[in-house]
DNA sequence: GTCTATATTCTGATAGAC
DNA sequence: GTCTATCAGAATATAGAC
């Protein structure tokens, strides 16, 4: 709190005019951000065949943790320090993104483009993937955003190709 | 320091004969670690074909990684609470076996039997998409370790697949 | 080698003046 | 709404008795 308030440039006990306690603070910091992810993946999303919709999700996915990196990564380091009840919420909203890359396995077996043999372990292996990224991209570093999103969809559209 | 100290069963102060200080005594737990990696991968790897060698490297790392869930979930929470000169001699054992998959993934290539447009990503990619099963994956779960392994190595063998 | 006791610092949170 | 001052508890680490 005392690191937040300087950094905001009040003294400590300002903080609490804002929030109730530390938890509720951090509660609502991820909140809001899987609250943004669940909002601009849905405007992102198209309805097109399911390739394209999974090119869509993934270019999304990097963008989205790359532009964030920062709260991403609290967002996955402080889980732990979160109330039961606070950790379940969260909880409950990232399986509804993961849901929706589900979604898009099923539609692609049905339509015979995927081969998929747990959609429910490919959604979270393709997420893990993705989200991996944020431990070593930098925006300086030697590939462009661009070049990583065509990366990681060649060996994301291949993992599941038939 | 006294939640450990309670766990062995003694009081916080005895267990300054064992380590001159916490950071000290977390440097030795995650180099142990890191070791136990690189010794176990060695004892494990074999002069095969590229493809044999990255099915062995996939199944081990999965088996590495759910044996010792704990010690993997402290290596990765507790990075940021590594001095810079522990943090780089960590790093420094991750990025040797990072190197070991990347010398298969160039080896596949040199052959003819992978398609990998970046081997250096590819590795990042492949093992951080393993490493997310210890997030997920519980012994009593609805899949055994045995369906894990299957499930994943068939990812990323189609994932860097020609 | 472990204990008790304690020094020191840090932490989240509150009280009350302005 | 922010400040100063402070409380209460927790943390790492040390000292000295046994």
């Amino acid at each position: 709190m005392r690191k937040i308030a300087a950094e905001v440039g009040v003294q400590a006990g300002a903080l609490y005019n804002y929030t109730p306690d530390k938890q509720s603070l951090l509660f609502g910091l991820m909140q809001n951000h899987m609250q943004d992810l669940l909002a601009l993946h849905e405007e992102n999303a198209r309805n097109d065949d399911p390739m394209a919709q999974l090119e869509a999700f993934t270019r999304f996915h990097i963008r989205f943790n790359l532009e964030r990196a920062d709260a991403v990564f609290i967002s996955y380091m402080e889980l732990r320090n979160l109330t039961p009840a606070n950790f379940a919420a969260i909880e409950e909203l990232r399986g509804r993104y993961e849901d929706r890359l589900e979604a898009i396995l099923h539609q692609g077996i049905a339509a015979g483009v995927f081969e998929v043999p747990d959609p429910k372990i490919a959604t979270l292996a393709v997420i893990a993937m993705l989200t991996g990224i944020g431990t070593w991209y930098r925006p300086q570093g030697r590939l462009t955003l661009q070049q990583v999103e065509a990366i990681y969809w060649d060996m994301v559209r291949k993992s599941v190709a038939r």
